[in-house]
DNA sequence: CAATTGTTACGACTACATTCGTAATTTATG
DNA sequence: CATAAATTACGAATGTAGTCGTAACAATTG
């Protein structure tokens, strides 16, 4: 069955995708050289694949470009916690049978460090209210 | 660099794999065929197609195969807490800079039942002990 | 303006995921 | 035992992700 392109489908961004889209969350819009640059830091990528990925999520709709100058420039097209939460949704009805207080149960379990239960605490306290 | 086979890499399942997984964590123990049936009723897939996707989750280790008969029993090699816990952390360090209470407080934002929200209040106070 | 440098565009290649058809094998049945 | 039925094994085809080399193009500089 073809898609329908009118209807704009929210694309869940791979993982190459979401490094590059943590990138721009944190730096705010950037050039592929810029984004290269903060990528190579932690790992080893090439510039055109860089390139590559960022015209991909540009056809997606993942990013926004403008091609004013020369060097274009890119930014999310979503907010970090609009993607945030559809990733959640998606993990949720995956393997959590749908239900978020089963995700968040486990997800305590997994939290070893006193500081973030403690965030955690403080957070259903405010819930209280 | 080649793969250090000795060492038990901890496989992230695909997405059909944890279709599979979900309906093993379900029933138990099962043959394609009573996978197939079950997973029939939700989606339109080939006997051959789940045989083929139990194979390769058996090469994977995510699957422990019973051969003793000729229909084959296959059974998950992880719990499905187990494998809720990794892909949960794989999430947490992908998308939420590895913070747990941050994901903790996204997957809440999501919660419109309140149903949901109690339980986790319920979650919260017994974590006060 | 010619040459170098920086950038985008394009296409190829590998790897993996998903699908399923067909062959080979085993078991059951008449 | 011969045939049919059920199962596993194998391999091909398709699609997507990720990688990068090279070509084409634009801008800078000497």
């Amino acid at each position: 069955m073809a898609r329908d392109k009118s209807v704009v489908k929210p694309t869940k961004p791979t993982e190459a995708e979401l490094t590059l889209l943590n990138i721009l969350w944190q730096m705010g819009p950037a050039t592929v050289r810029q984004i290269h640059d903060t990528v190579s830091t932690t790992q080893k990528t090439g510039y055109t694949t860089v390139l590559k990925i960022l015209q991909i999520m540009h056809e997606k709709s993942l990013v926004i470009r403008d091609e004013t100058n020369r060097a274009h420039v890119y930014a999310a097209a979503d907010s970090e916690t609009h993607t945030q939460s559809s990733l959640i949704k998606d993990l949720i009805s995956k393997a959590f049978g749908g239900s978020t207080s089963k995700l968040v149960m486990r997800a305590i379990d997994e939290s070893t460090s006193a500081e973030e239960i403690d965030d955690i605490r403080q957070l259903l306290n405010s819930l209280e209210k």
